[in-house]
DNA sequence: TCCGGTTCTGACATCGATGTCACAGTTTGG
DNA sequence: CCAAACTGTGACATCGATGTCAGAACCGGA
């Protein structure tokens, strides 16, 4: 900047007051100001001015997820980034692999860079080491899964009705043989969707002592595993609800490999690319991260732009998508 | 800073020495400090340290893809994570939509950020407007695309080889009649791709005036709208090869409606998630998009650690994967 | 005891911008 | 015609950190 006001003939106050579009100064000054900056390549450095700025705000965005690589992921971080574009906030995003180690870590270095607000799934026990930073007034909004000792907003996804409806679903076809098969019960959602799972059935009065209920697959290799030992076994299930999509992609390999996919009827928790073409299709009951995203960053703002309400919880829908897998009748 | 400094009774470029691990703090100092900056919840500001440091890194890059919610993109954005991470670099990144406009947009915001590296997928015709940032030092490192008009590295699929090979394995199942669908033609990989193709005929022998050449289709609807138009047109090409993953998804859906899965040959450039799964499997050329985020963040690195040397450009090999689709002879 | 060399520490300028304020020159209104 | 108000401009402090440098306290050796 001292070199484009050097260029111009001008003091610097004057150049930021050309770069900023402040009022009172003259056509001419202005012109030479802006001829000065073009031919030296100008960017005005924005962390600079953020020192100074009142508001100290860094137009920064800190999101934390599974995985930038996972779709589910990816269509929530688009939707936030579409809603922070309108504003001229940029996003960083951070993967954790559900690795609580990685929590505070990515967190801290998104604090160490200003942002201005923060965008988390949560893994770890308790994100009590956030109070300090939301007192001191950094929005915060958890998506996809609840936080442990903090009062903030959040943003998930209707996890025991979705699993519930999902349950439903495969009761309604005559199922009563339903195995379950689940994320690592360190993770909020997949304890979330075996509880939806049991009541349902427990509603139905089904007994569940003896349902298979199995827990701790983290990939579509464990689960493939382990829905085949499954089906090996005495009592096989007529019917399988599989709680997350590597899981579900696990087990659509696994009835596969058997020859049973056009025998054991399936649900899946979230949805699964291409799940319309396969035969049967993959009934799913699908998640919305778009709107979750949407809704994240929109809490975010609103909160920067001065809403004190306190936390509220918001349940994005799920949708039952029937395809052919869940609506097999046990033989 | 100041806060702590003042908590602690001690200066606060002895702050400064204990957060940064310089020596010459006695251990009861650092012990004050440590405690103080731990009872404040104390996190440096990584811009203001950047601002006056000698090498005004700011520990930050830039990437710029087709949109972070695409698979493809997330493979690659992961990949430059993971490098980044072990330098404690982060990364913001940019959904283009294949918009000329925004490119030039988006780089701005990055520069006005300070990022110490740019990695992009170009969508502009020309990428001159960076000549001014190479010039000062920034480095630059161009994805999936070659650039037009600057010099630098460049990590790119094997286009024009992948899809030559493609259209080799359709011709050794006996087709001569193989239909190109493509993206738009501005894009420089559907180019590429639909040269590789073309010269393949060509060596063959193939007489390529009343081959079906299609191009400008974007996403699904448009391919499989396309497609169907083709199967129904009085010459019909027993062989179709889909140049990108969407317009795979929609070929794959037309050959469904038609019933001709099962008749007409199909090979798609880039992965499909699940292709195997379905009946038959889809035949896809496979890009690598993780080794090409690896070797794009390498490159930045290895440029900020002071490689001086020309610009290359680096090819990653694409790699045929057969699964049924692209194995059918001609009726 | 005194000297030179460490070790520890803080005052101050600085990075690139903005906020404040003072000041000169130009209008405007009575 | 003069005071008041407005317009256009730049000097300087400041944001939160680090780099430089100088000074105080302590050390060991002659």
């Amino acid at each position: 900047m001292k070199n484009v006001a050097a260029l111009a003939g001008v003091g610097i106050k004057t150049v930021s007051r050309v770069i900023n579009g402040e009022p009172n100064v003259s056509a001419v000054t202005t012109a030479r100001v802006r001829a000065a900056a073009d031919s030296l390549d100008f960017h005005p450095d924005l962390h600079a001015r953020n020192l100074r700025r009142a508001d100290g705000r860094s137009s920064t965005l800190g999101l934390l997820v599974g995985s930038v690589g996972n779709p589910f992921s990816g269509a929530m971080h688009r939707a936030i980034e579409d809603l922070a574009n309108t504003r001229g906030v940029a996003v960083f995003a951070s993967s954790l692999d559900d690795d609580p180690d990685r929590e505070e870590v990515a967190v801290s270095a998104f604090l160490r860079r200003r942002v201005d607000g923060l965008i988390l799934t949560t893994v770890s026990k308790s994100q009590g080491y956030l109070l300090p930073e939301l007192r001191r007034g950094t929005p915060l909004v958890f998506v996809d899964r609840e936080p442990a000792g903090v009062e903030a907003d959040v943003v998930v996804s209707d996890n025991a009705a979705g699993a519930a409806a999902a349950t439903r679903h495969l009761l309604s076809s005559g199922h009563r043989r339903i195995a379950f098969l689940g994320d690592r019960t360190d993770i909020q959602t997949a304890q979330e969707r075996r509880r939806g799972f049991l009541e349902e059935l427990g509603r139905a009065g089904v007994a569940t002592a003896d349902i298979p209920v199995i827990t701790g697959l983290h990939d579509e290799d464990a689960a493939n595993r382990a829905l085949i030992a499954l089906l090996e076994s005495e009592h096989p299930p007529t019917a399988v609800f599989s709680s997350q999509n590597l899981i579900t992609i696990g087990a659509v390999r696994g009835l596969r490999e058997l020859g049973l996919h056009r025998t054991i009827a399936l649900v899946g928790f979230d949805d699964v690319p291409l799940a319309d073409l396969l035969e049967p299709g993959i009934t799913v009951v699908a998640q919305n991260p778009s709107e979750i995203g949407r809704l994240a960053a929109e809490r975010i703002f609103a909160r920067l732009d001065g809403d004190r309400s306190a936390g509220r919880t918001y349940v994005v829908p799920t949708e039952l998508i029937t395809r052919g897998s869940g609506e097999m009748r046990p033989k």
